[in-house]
RNA sequence: UCCCCGGUCGUCUAAUGGUAGGACAGCGGCCUUUGGAGCCGUGAAUCGAGGUUCGAAUCCUUGCCGGGGAG
C-alpha cells in the first residue's frame, strides 16, 4: 500500500476544481476524482436553451472532468446524488422561493452535499479530506485547536461567503487548494499543466438553472410534479398602500430587485419586500431599503465557541457585498445572533446568509430572518 | 346641446414659432460559482384633417377622445 496521503476532489469539470486536482496531484499526494452527478438535465426539458450547456451537470462537464482526470492519470468517478441533491437544494431552494425568501443552493449544496455525503463517500474511498476549487482557506488555530476558515488571499475571488455552514468536523476533512491563488494564477497553472479545460469560460448562475431563468425552473417543476402553477398574478402595492400594478408571481422577485416591476414611477423602485400569503410584491424607493438591523438564525460558529456577549464583526449579508462593521448581539438561543450595523446597509434579504468575519477570519454566520 | 380645460415615446414630463429632450419602464450586453444590485448600450412620441408661416408640438379652424361645468 502505498504512504501517500488519499485525497478527493470534487470535480465539476471546470477550470478551478481540475487545476485543484491538478495541483495536488503535483504536490505528490494521492488523488482520487470524483464527480456529482446533481441534476438529470433531461427533466425538465423545456427550460434547455440549445445555446448553453448545463452547469455542474451537464454531459459536457462530465466529459471534461474525465479527460482532466485522464490527463492527470488519477482514478476518477461520477457519483450519483440526485435524489440527494433534490431532496437538500433542489426542493428547499423552491420552498424558499414561495414562502417570499431568497436562498442560496450553493451553500446547501457545500453543506448537504460535498462536504457531507460525498466526503463521506471519500473517506470510505480511504481518502482524509475532499478538496474542491473554492477560493477560501483553512487554517488551524494553536491557540484554540479550532479549523478556522479564511477569506482566499484574493478577495475578489473569495467563496468564504459560501462555506460560512462547515463543521468543525467538515472543516478538518476539506481542502481548498486554490486559497491562496489568483484566478489568473490558476489559468496558468491550468495552462502549464496542459489542462484542456485552462480556456474554459468561468461556469455561473445556479447550476441547475439552464439558463439562469430560476423562475422558469420553479414554473417547470411544478408542472413536472403535476402541481398547480406557482404563477399566481398579484399586486404590486407601494410601501404606503398605493396600488401600483400588477406581477405574475411573487416568487419571481427578491429583495432589492429592481428590473421586471414593469412600473414607471419616475424614479427606479425597489422590490422592499414579497408578500407570498396576500400575493403582493411591496416596492419602493432605494432609500427604503436600508435596514440598520437583522437576525440571524440557525447560527454556525467557526472560529470562536458561541459568545456569552456582543462581539464586534464585519458582516457580509450577499456573496458580493463589503463586509460592514457591526456588533453581534447574541440571543437566548445561541442559534440566533442580531446583528446591528455601524450604518444601515441596503436590502437585507430573509434567506440570505449573514456571515461574521474578523478581518480575513470567518467568525461564523446565519441565515437571514 | 352648449361652455371651459386638456391630449407629446409604454408611463410621467420638457421644449410656447427654430434640431422633439429627460426620467421611469422595456430590450441587449458586461459583471458574478446564489438571488439581487451596479455599469454600458439601445429602440420608442407631438390624436386626426385642413390652414397661417421660410419654418408649427407650439398660432387658427374643424373633427375625435378624456375631464369639468351649464336646468
Amino acid at each position: 500500500m502505498s504512504e501517500r496521503v488519499r485525497v478527493a476532489v470534487a470535480m465539476s469539470g471546470g477550470v478551478d476544481s481540475s487545476t485543484a486536482a491538478a495541483l495536488l496531484v503535483e504536490q505528490g499526494l494521492d488523488v482520487v476524482g470524483l464527480t456529482m452527478q446533481l441534476w438529470n438535465q433531461r427533466r425538465l426539458p423545456e427550460l434547455s436553451p440549445p445555446r448553453t450547456a448545463g452547469r455542474c451537470c451537464s454531459l459536457e462537464d462530465v466529459y471534461d472532468a474525465r479527460r482532466v482526470a485522464e490527463r492527470l492519470g488519477i482514478p476518477y468517478y461520477v457519483v450519483n446524488f440526485e435524489d440527494r441533491f433534490e431532496q437538500q437544494v433542489v426542493r428547499p431552494f423552491i420552498r424558499e422561493y414561495l414562502e417570499g425568501r431568497t436562498p442560496i443552493p450553493c451553500t446547501l449544496c457545500n453543506s448537504h452535499l460535498k462536504f457531507d455525503v460525498l466526503l463521506e463517500l471519500a473517506r470510505s474511498l480511504g481518502a482524509e479530506a475532499v478538496a474542491t476549487g473554492h477560493y477560501a482557506r483553512i487554517r488551524p488555530d494553536p491557540v484554540s485547536g479550532r479549523r478556522l476558515l479564511l477569506r482566499a488571499s484574493q478577495p475578489s475571488r473569495d467563496q468564504s461567503y459560501f462555506l460560512f455552514g462547515l463543521s468543525q468536523e467538515q472543516l478538518a476533512h476539506a481542502l481548498f487548494p486554490l486559497g491562496g491563488l489568483s484566478k489568473e494564477e490558476v489559468r496558468a497553472a491550468a495552462r502549464r499543466l496542459g489542462l484542456p479545460v485552462a480556456e474554459k469560460a468561468d461556469s455561473q448562475e445556479i447550476c441547475f438553472v439552464p439558463g439562469g431563468d430560476y423562475a422558469a425552473f420553479i414554473e417547470a417543476y411544478f408542472r413536472e410534479q403535476g402541481l398547480p402553477s406557482p404563477a399566481v398574478p398579484g399586486a404590486i402595492v407601494s410601501s404606503d398602500g398605493r396600488l401600483l400594478g400588477e406581477h405574475s408571481g411573487v416568487h419571481r422577485f427578491t429583495v432589492g430587485q429592481r428590473r421586471g416591476l414593469g412600473v414607471a414611477a419616475g424614479a427606479p423602485l425597489y422590490v422592499l419586500a414579497t408578500d407570498p400569503a396576500g400575493g403582493r410584491v411591496i416596492v419602493g424607493r432605494d432609500h427604503e431599503l436600508l435596514r440598520d438591523r437583522l437576525t440571524a438564525d440557525r447560527v454556525n460558529w467557526i472560529a470562536l465557541e458561541a459568545p456569552a456577549g456582543p462581539l464586534r464583526a464585519q458582516v457580509k449579508i450577499r456573496h458580493k457585498h463589503e463586509a460592514a462593521a457591526a456588533t453581534l448581539y447574541p440571543g437566548e438561543d445561541p442559534s440566533v445572533v442580531e446583528v446591528r450595523f455601524d450604518e444601515p446597509q441596503r436590502a437585507v434579504t430573509p434567506g440570505q446568509a449573514a456571515v461574521f468575519y474578523d478581518g480575513e477570519v470567518v467568525l461564523g454566520g446565519g441565515w437571514i430572518r
